[in-house]
DNA sequence: CGGCTCCCCTTGGAATGCAAGGGAAGGCAC
DNA sequence: GTGCCTTCCCTTGCATTCCAAGGGGAGCCG
């Protein structure tokens, strides 16, 4: 099952953000990774897209950035959840499951969530 | 499980108006209760959400409109898919499927299409 | 008649994704 | 060194699309 590149639904973006840093601080150019590897490569976020949004959720408190080096040694902004980050990251996820719910019944699919999370 | 109301994902309308008129003909006001009651009253369709979406559909040779009278005896405009219209909703469906596998795993919740679709 | 429901529509503002740019710096091949 | 790829950060302008808030007409019922 190969995979053709989605757009991105508005409105999505944060919460894959905040998933992106529940195991601790990345860079930016971590995030985009870890989306696009954790999704199979379906789910590509444009540069121009990620650091505007990292702003956004920095500027509403729910992350904190600070400047290191990356393991690359370059230079690198690394973000991690604030305690009101991490409550909502979880309340986006069950807002999002609720949405793919209510779609889904339309649509006629169903989602179900996962037997257990780790962490 | 009671149901707080959604925001719309933007993306998301086009495919929910196509499903709902996938049985036949209906006039807006229809549509917004067809994708309410569907959804377990979790999606609301806001009439200047609607209209302008219905107007866009139109516009791309999805959707057709003609006048005439409601069950209840009102003037109404009524909508139904053009054969274009019936293959975007397939290709929506599918694409809105493979979003929400992405997210999900992205999130740690998968979705399981349903065991056979009506129709 | 008054009020409710049904049904259509428009305008303005807000949010957010994408395309397309720019730039700095490390590491490696030559 | 030079050149190039990769890594990493950012901005601007545009397009899209949703919501809020308005307006209006017409059928039906008390």
């Amino acid at each position: 099952m190969h995979t053709t590149k989605l757009e991105l639904l508005r409105g999505t973006l944060d919460v894959l953000i905040l998933k992106a840093l529940v195991w601790g601080p990345l860079h930016g150019y971590a995030i985009t990774n870890f989306i696009r590897r954790q999704s199979d490569d379906a789910l590509l976020v444009e540069e121009g897209t990620l650091y505007p949004a990292l702003w956004r959720l920095e500027n509403k408190k729910l992350l904190e950035a600070e400047w290191g080096l990356s393991e690359n040694n370059r230079k690198a902004k690394f973000y991690q959840l604030t305690p009101e980050g991490r409550r909502r990251l979880r309340h986006e996820v069950k807002v999002w499951e609720a949405y793919a719910t209510a779609v889904g019944k339309v649509l006629g699919v169903t989602q179900l969530p996962m037997p257990e999370e780790i962490g």
